[in-house]
DNA sequence: ATCACTTTATGATATATATCATGATCTGAA
DNA sequence: TTCAGATCATGATATATATCATAAAGTGAT
């Protein structure tokens, strides 16, 4: 298994076999049929920032975030929106890679991550000879373009305050499941991501630290009054 | 083969294995394995405003679009959001069947519709013989999912008036290939399709048709300066 | 044909959000 | 350490959009 390393950071060595992942990405693959997929994958690293796909580049892996947290975004050429924000387990490069040549948006790290990469053409060989492994394949795409169309729509409904605490209770309840965090974006990209200017979401803040609702040390941010963000969240 | 007419018109029956779609969307399904779905099928005729499918119905058939025109949206009670329009050939159930058992969406005829449904359990039986069919199934899934998404990003970055165009143009240009075209859709559900006030995409039209991009007669949409109209998508 | 209801239409006004300007703070590179 | 650029922050103002009000036109049911 070739490692690529693009920092210092020292992981154990993932083997497959035992790999505390397969159950939940195959519940239907057999230890044999492992082997195709361990045989050429490669495990990659990424430091916080770096760009994992860029939009354009050609198709050639299936993606998974082993640990880390990614952003899925668009960009043209001056603004970029985000997507979704992709945590563990998720699969990175799910949207588009059954149906076009080369990926139409990009992934960048929001922390240190590790991505399995498999080779398209594993992927395929596999759900050839296993159908049950497809079957579990379209289920999780249909699971993660419905999460995102879902999370789209419900961004879409809301007024700019209402955005700002979704989001907010996105990160503590679906991302770090705690309710104070360190925010692993900027404003910049939480106002990319609702859809609103930086200096309104900066703004907004503010307000629900000066109501009470939030304390904010930088980034980090502390959930005070849950019931009062989720009132909002729901109003706005 | 059972078919449910709900208004008189009168279509050709369907033979499946002649089906002039078949290819289009089972480019690998053999003729004997076509007896499956076919045994099975059921073609359902839908009017002009009649709900084909309730967000939160189970989840029993997968469905495709034979003829007419639909809309997939979400409702809270209050407000509807429109998700996107279904032309023929499109699989109008396609975004949850694979990993809910209730629909997260409704769906309804825009225009008097055709529907061919195909049970859930012939769908996966064929997926678990026919691993090309799986690999096309998925291949279908990534497309429809990757176009709203594609869809909603392109309306999200837009202005108002950008957002008006952009509907219009995607009526001719994807809808009716044709620049003259009836507009299947209220005024009001063109709002919550891009997510404006109504009296502002009524206001939007009248502009439109002051500054001559547009004609209107009712329902009836002509566009008369194409590149204006294009020019409006794009820069608002 | 009539009536209730919805859709289309337009103007006036209120409100939400963006933009511009300025400065403080943070961060990474030399 | 220092400096340049990004990020965060806040106020003032401009702009876009929503809301409210009113009315005409269209639509379906009786």
């Amino acid at each position: 298994m070739e490692v690529i390393k693009t920092n210092s950071k020292k992981y154990a060595e993932c083997t497959c076999i035992e790999c505390e992942l397969r159950t939940m990405f195959f519940e239907n693959v057999e230890r044999d049929e492992m082997k195709i997929i361990c045989g050429s994958k490669i495990q990659h690293y990424f430091r916080k920032g770096e760009v994992i796909i860029q939009e354009g580049d050609p198709i050639r892996n299936f993606m998974y975030l082993k640990s880390g947290l990614v952003k899925l975004y668009k960009s043209d050429g001056e603004r970029e929106q985000i997507i979704h924000i992709a945590k563990p387990y998720d699969f990175v490069s799910i949207l588009s890679v059954f149906s076009q040549k080369e990926y139409q948006y990009s992934v960048s790290a929001l922390d240190d991550s590790i991505t399995c990469n498999i080779a398209m053409s594993d992927i395929f060989e596999m759900a050839g000879k296993n159908s049950s492994f497809a079957l579990d394949m379209m289920k999780r795409m249909s699971e993660v373009s419905d999460r995102i169309i879902q999370e789209m729509l419900e961004v879409k409904k809301r007024n700019l305050r209402g955005r700002v605490a979704f989001m907010l209770l996105y990160f503590a309840n679906v991302i770090y499941k705690n309710d104070s965090f360190e925010l692993p974006v900027s404003r910049k990209e939480i106002a990319e991501y609702i859809g609103m200017s930086t200096e309104n979401v900066i703004r907004t803040l503010s307000e629900f630290r000066k109501d009470k609702v939030i304390k904010i040390f930088g980034k980090t941010i502390e959930i005070v009054d849950k019931e009062g963000l989720d009132m909002i969240s729901r109003l706005g």
